[in-house]
This record gives structure tokens, C-alpha cells and sequence, in this order.
DNA sequence: CAGAGGCGTTGCAAAAATTGCAGCGGTTAG
DNA sequence: CTAACCGCTGCAATTTTTGCAACGCCTCTG
């Protein structure tokens, strides 16, 4: 789109934070650049850049500007998605922010079976907590987030959610394994191995922890979810999870089983994107088949 | 906005039906328009017209390009309003489609007003009928539409809604004026005059009758509000108005009196524009001074 | 059935816009 | 104070866009 390129070139200018620096990346001269922000800081009716001594920075009405940049992108790629599929191929890139429990065996599993449908579509996987997750949606780095327990929920269009009760998993052969459900007050009379708090299924423990008057004992914290369902499976730690990220199939070594609702109430695992913004036809249908597999 | 310059061409080109027509409205040679438009479609990776021996026509991409353009060109409109209040003095022009109701007293008076206050906005102002008003928002021909009992409601973002009770209207020397309300069945003694069917009253009023298996005796038929009040003010029949539509005050010549719920349901006035846009700050301030007034 | 009058498209030269180069004045960090 | 970096500008070179004329295609019309 060459008509847009001015819009590239305020991004550009944007990210590195000088003219000068932003023509190094844009193989340009940096007069060249500067004189086209000027004509269109000309044309738009406003200066979109605070000229400081060191450099540029974006002031209020340009941050507006670039926000209708990214709108305007993201809704033209819709547009050509939506007419080449008019034409018979799907085609389109599917930006997904979502986090770590997805990752092992519920994405990588529908991803392959839409690619084999529609094999012109390409996807980018983004781990995100639930915040980083939310963000992604509004500057426009993702179409879709499928997070559990979103934090806010501002300007984020729910288009599906499905309750995932909190589960514990452990070794085979550890006292706790076999039974058809657990309380919260069981476990903690062994070692624990906890995501960190921005997760959500250490926000649902904790709240239900803080209700019952217990204490979350000796514990191992970590952020990634592949060292925790590692510990329990070949330590004497209970780890927890939830069961979208779990596949007792293929792991035989490991015994999960959830919690009581009672002590610990399910979370929701949220599939959305951002509000007031239509989605090209690959990330709808994905969607779409996402929602039926959930 | 030079750079959207290829977008005028492509509205023109639609518009004219043939790139030699548009090249003579645009003040540009055919060939380089051509161009352009060849060029554009290149990039856009697919055809947006079709080559008929008489000219060219969007086709389907071609018509969901065009929502795109006009999309965009709106946002952007959002946003330099949206930049300019930034910078103190409000601009901008809001455009309305209401039905005619609205002509006489009502919006007259809330758009001096606002003008009062922000004289950097104009206004303009259409009239439609409940079908029209909603196609001209979507084709973003309006920002805001002001009707009664819209038709379908698709795509259409309520601001808004007021109840308004159908009401009739006469000469202060009829025998039913002075009354505090009437009944449907005792107006249909007298001749009628009425709007025409594509209107939000007599959608209303046809039902009642129908519901009571009266009929609207002999009548005057007229798509014009003026003349209904006309017809009643000065000749002995009964016509329907909305309240918004009168102003006991500035005609004493005229009696209003509302017909009871029971028989005819009172319809909804609606504010409201385009679902999933962002209105221009000077619309959406107009908006606001509207629904408090209402 | 032939020709006139639409239409979109194309080669080529002229015109216009964009770019690169070099250099200016200003501010900051050491 | 100097060196480094910044945004900005005059001028010439370059690239892009435009206008002109002509071509081939089609459809109406007499």
C-alpha cells in the first residue's frame, strides 16, 4: 500500500524516537522523512510530534493518530481477507495472544487441524499474562486473546468463555493420586509448587486460601508452567493447572485431579478481541472453531 | 489528505460510472486516472471493478473496499475533531437525518443553541423517513439519526429513547378539543388526515384500528407534516402529531390531545448512529445536549 | 452492415513531486 | 569548550505522476 506510507514512516519515527534514527530503518535520508511528517503534520491540521532536543515524541494528538493508524491497517487487512476469500482461498494471518496453559497441546492441536482446512493461513502464537494480554488487543498486535480470568475486561468483546475448575497434579504414585476430587485443605499438607500471582489460577487460590484461614506452606513459585507440571510429575510437589493444559493421555506419570468447587471456584478461560472492531474472516472462523472445541 | 487522494478517485470513478466521466469531474486526464486505479487494484491484490463495454462497476470487493474507505475517511474526520478540542476551539460538522417532526420547533432550537456555545460547528440536516434515515447512516452519508419507531434497527446504536404518545391534533373549535384524552374510536367520527404509510405514526395507528376492527373512514393522505397541521388547524379534521412536533404555545389556534396508551401504544422516539463507530466529538456533544433535552 | 461514439488501456514526453546531499543553528553531555 | 546529536532547509538529481495522442474493443443506430 504505498499510499499509506507516510503512516510507516510515523510509526517509524514513532519507534526509534528520532528522525534520524528512523530513516536509518527506513533506508531514507532523514530529510526526506522530516519533510513528510511536516507536510503532514501540514495537511492533518496539527503537529503530531513534540520536537524535543534529543528527539521526537508522539504529544496527545498524535498518540490519537496512531491509535486511527493501527484501526485503519487492522481493518483494511479484514477487507482483504474478506475478498480473497471472496475469491475462494482463505488467506490471512491470525495474531493470537493467549496464555502458557494453551500452548502445550489445546493450540499447537487446532492450529494444525484450521491449517489443514485452510492451509494459505498463517498464524503467530504470543504468550501473554492476562494484562499483557488485554493490551495486546487494543494497540492491535493481536486479533485474538484467550486468557483465564481476564483482569479488566475494557474494550474486550467476550466471544466465548468456558469454566475451568482449578486442578492438581501430581506424581502417580503420591498419597493423593487417585482420588475423584480434592480439598484445598488436603494439599496443603504437602509441598506445593504455585504459578506466579499474575496468574489467574494462583489469584483463585489465593482468594480461596485467604477465605479458609490457611497458609500456602512451604511452596516453589515460578512463571513457567512446563517446570511446574515437571515438579509435580517427577517430585513429591502438587502442582495446579487447569485442564485445558493438561492431557492425561500422554502423560500417564501424572495424576490430576481438581479441586472441590466449594473451596476453590473455577475460573473461566475468556476467548475475545477487542471491542468495536471487526475481525478479518481467518481469525473469526478460527475463532469460531476454537469456541467449538472448547 | 494527499494521501487518500487514490480513494477520491476510486469514490469518483464509482460514482461517475466510467473513468472518463470521473476523470472530467475529478480534473485529471482519463489515462491517469486509469492508472492510478490499475496501480491501486495491483496492490490491493485483487480487482475492484468490473470492465463493462459502458463503463466500469464495483464489484463485491470493490463495494466492501468502498465501506472501508468511507470508514476510515470518518475516522479520521473522529480524529482531527477529536484534535482540535484538544487545541481548545471545537470544530466540525455534524450531520442529521430525522424525520420531519423534528423540523418545526425542535431541532431549530437545540442547534442554535449548541451553535451558541461552539460556533466552529455546522450543521446539516436531512430529512428521511425511519428506512432512509438508517441507510444513510450506514453509508455514513449521517452521523446522527433522530426517528420515530425506527424499521429494523440493524446496525443501529440507541443514544437515546423517548416515548411519545400519539396525539391528536385540531382546531380549538372542534367538538373534541378541550378534552383532557381521546380514544381512537372517537376520533374515527370525524375525517382524518394522515401521514402516509411509510411513517412511524400511522404504522401506530394502523395497528390500532386494526387491533379494534375500526376503520379509518374517509381521509386525507399526505407525506407532509405541514399540511396535516394545516388541514387541522383550519378545517374541521383530526389530525396525529408526536409532542416533539408541537408548540401549543406558538399556534393557540391548534388543540392537542393526546390519544389514551391503551388504544394506541405510544411509539419511541430513537437518537442514534452507526453501531460500531466513533462519533466526532462535535456530534457527539450535539448527541448529548439532545438526549438531555429530549 | 458500416460507421459513429462510447469505453479502457498504453507509449512517450513533459511536468511535478520526492529524495539525497551538504550544511545550518540549536541543545546537551562530558 | 568541544563533540555529538538533534531538527530543519536550499538546491540539484531522481523518481513518480500526468497529459496527449492513438489503439483496440464493444454497442448502439441508421
Amino acid at each position: 500500500m504505498r499510499h499509506l506510507k507516510v503512516y510507516k514512516m510515523i510509526e517509524a519515527v514513532h519507534r526509534a524516537g528520532s528522525i534520524r534514527k528512523a530513516a536509518e530503518d527506513t533506508n531514507i535520508t532523514a530529510s526526506a522523512l522530516n519533510r513528510r511528517i511536516c507536510a503532514f503534520e501540514d495537511e492533518f491540521g496539527a503537529e503530531i510530534f513534540e520536537r524535543l532536543p534529543r528527539g521526537m515524541r508522539l504529544n496527545p494528538a498524535g498518540e490519537l493518530l496512531l491509535h486511527h493508524i493501527r484501526a485503519q491497517r487492522q481493518d483494511m487487512a479484514r477487507v482483504q481477507s474478506h475478498v480473497s476469500d471472496l475469491t475462494g482461498v482463505r488467506r490471512g494471518h491470525v495474531k493470537i495472544a493467549c496464555s502458557q496453559a494453551l500452548l502445550p497441546y489445546f493450540l499447537p492441536r487446532e492450529i494444525a487441524s484450521y491449517r489443514e482446512a485452510h492451509p494459505a493461513v498463517s498464524f503467530s502464537v504470543t504468550v501473554r499474562d492476562r494484562i499483557q494480554a488485554e493490551r495486546d488487543l487494543s494497540t492491535f498486535e493481536s486479533d485474538l486473546a484467550l486468557v483465564f480470568e481476564p483482569a479488566h475486561m475494557v474494550d474486550f468483546a467476550v466471544l466465548h468463555a468456558v469454566r475451568q475448575p482449578v486442578t492438581a497434579i501430581m506424581s502417580r504414585d503420591h498419597p493423593l493420586a487417585g482420588r475423584p476430587s480434592l480439598r484445598i485443605s488436603e494439599c496443603v499438607e504437602y509441598p506445593l509448587v504455585l504459578p506466579q500471582p499474575q496468574y489467574g489460577v494462583r489469584t483463585l487460590l489465593d482468594r480461596a486460601v485467604h477465605r479458609t484461614g490457611l497458609s500456602l506452606g512451604p511452596l516453589l513459585e515460578t512463571d513457567s508452567f512446563e517446570m511446574i507440571r515437571h515438579s509435580a510429575a517427577y517430585g513429591q510437589a502438587i502442582g495446579f493447572q487447569i485442564p485445558v493444559g493438561l492431557n492425561p493421555e500422554r502423560h500417564p506419570e501424572l495424576a490430576c485431579v481438581p479441586l472441590i468447587d466449594r473451596d476453590v471456584t473455577g475460573g473461566q478461560l475468556f476467548l475475545g478481541h477487542l471491542k468495536a472492531r471487526s475481525l478479518p474472516v481467518a481469525a473469526l472462523k478460527f475463532a469460531e472453531q476454537i469456541a467449538k472445541a472448547l
